[in-house]
DNA sequence: ACCTGAACACCGTTCAAGT
DNA sequence: ACCTGAACACCGTTCAAGT
């Protein structure tokens, strides 16, 4: 932790007279990376202002209260997703380019995922996603009615697709990862398999994600193929 | 926030000595309740202690720590969730059955639901619906690969529907609902068109939800319709 | 404009002690 | 077995004051 400490803050020994003006963006970014580090819980007022060698107090001429940092998080990696470029004749494509987009961008950063499926509309990068989102859905010939909803529900389950990614927040030290991982292999693995046939057979998956960028691809099928195939059926009704 | 104590507790005046036993049970339902009336953030044991009657140090007969008794929040919706009847021969709509009743009972604690998505696999209740949800992605025909993250996405994701409803969180007064969505949507409109076509153009739906039950059908269809498709495929290769 | 220092109410948790 | 009381380290936030 002393040692999480000197890499997330700034202050060796003493240095206390050259510090880099404060700013929302260095907080935002800090914090972000406290929770990376540590775990959402550990973003507190006092230890942010702790690493930047800061009265606690300060951080409140930046921030109206925590609440306005924790959205500053969020908004901070809506606004780092690059948009990808439009796709003419292909709304599905398009579309899961954007979802793949948001995840990219939030994979890293699990902890703060928990954060964002409640501040999609919260902030402006939040609100440009969700207009790219539903610009695409109406393509897509969807009926006007429910589409709001869909494309709130989109972008929110893509990030929580982050939170919940099979042995998110396992130890990232290999050795403690490995330990951890067998530990809760061997907990599924002691079900009863008459009760829990199928979290005995698939203990393996349940226990680590066996291959990321698998889990993200077919999610995002699942969700794009669910509009697709959603809106196909408009045209060709039973 | 006196008149909401008086609802929530069961000390009127001085009732001190005839206090129904503590439990887990009743900790967590009033934690659940508290949560439901004041938001996640007044759920703190000082403030579940007062509410019982009862010294803070209290809680920590029944729980480690704070975390295990969200961690009970959690389990307690699973718990509730009534598992719907089989149906030979209709994997898809038995899998919207098993999501809706999840759904169904989370709905009224969108505040709970938070807590819920990284929470899926670490109770007994939620290793159930994950059983039975896994059991019928792989009587979808699914390869056995992805099996464990699709079910274990299309279980957070059916609770982080919850979390994302539209106009949840918005005050439950009627008077001051409207206000609030006024504003709401006021924010939306107030946006130049040009950068936000969509949004602007869907504001009513992303203010509120103009139809809960739409919302909740057309996600869970959407979800369901995606696997089902999925699964289609694998037998009609391109 | 940007930050400090003192102060306040509140928080989670421990531990020894009571019944 | 179940709960209290005292104590501790930490938390978010206010406000007046400094530069």
């Amino acid at each position: 932790m002393t040692h999480v400490t000197r890499m997330l803050g700034r202050m060796a020994a003493g240095a206390k007279k050259d510090r880099p003006r404060l700013s929302r963006d260095v907080l935002v970014t800090a914090a972000i990376a406290l929770a990376d580090a540590e775990g959402l819980e550990a973003v507190t007022v006092r230890r942010l202002a702790q690493l930047q060698g800061v009265a606690p107090t300060a951080l409140y001429w930046h921030f109206r209260d925590k609440e306005q940092l924790l959205d500053g998080m969020a908004e901070h990696l809506f606004t780092e997703v690059v948009l990808p470029e439009a796709r003419p004749d292909d709304w599905a494509g398009e579309l899961r380019d954007v979802l793949a987009a948001v995840v990219a961008v939030v994979r890293p950063h699990p902890e703060v995922a928990r954060l964002m499926p409640t501040r999609v509309l919260a902030s402006p990068a939040g609100l440009r996603l969700t207009d790219r989102a539903l610009g695409l859905l109406r393509a897509a010939g969807l009926p006007a009615g429910p589409i709001g909803g869909i494309g709130l529900f989109l972008l929110s389950s893509s990030v929580a697709m982050v939170a919940a990614e099979p042995g998110r927040r396992l130890p990232k030290d290999p050795q403690e990862r490995e330990d951890a991982v067998r530990v809760k292999h061997a907990s599924f693995m002691a079900l009863p398999p008459r009760d829990f046939p199928a979290v005995v057979a698939f203990a393996d998956q349940l226990s680590d994600c066996v291959d990321p960028d698998d889990y993200y691809a077919f999610n995002l099928d699942l969700l794009v193929t669910g509009i697709e195939r959603t809106a196909a059926r408009l045209h060709e009704p039973a």
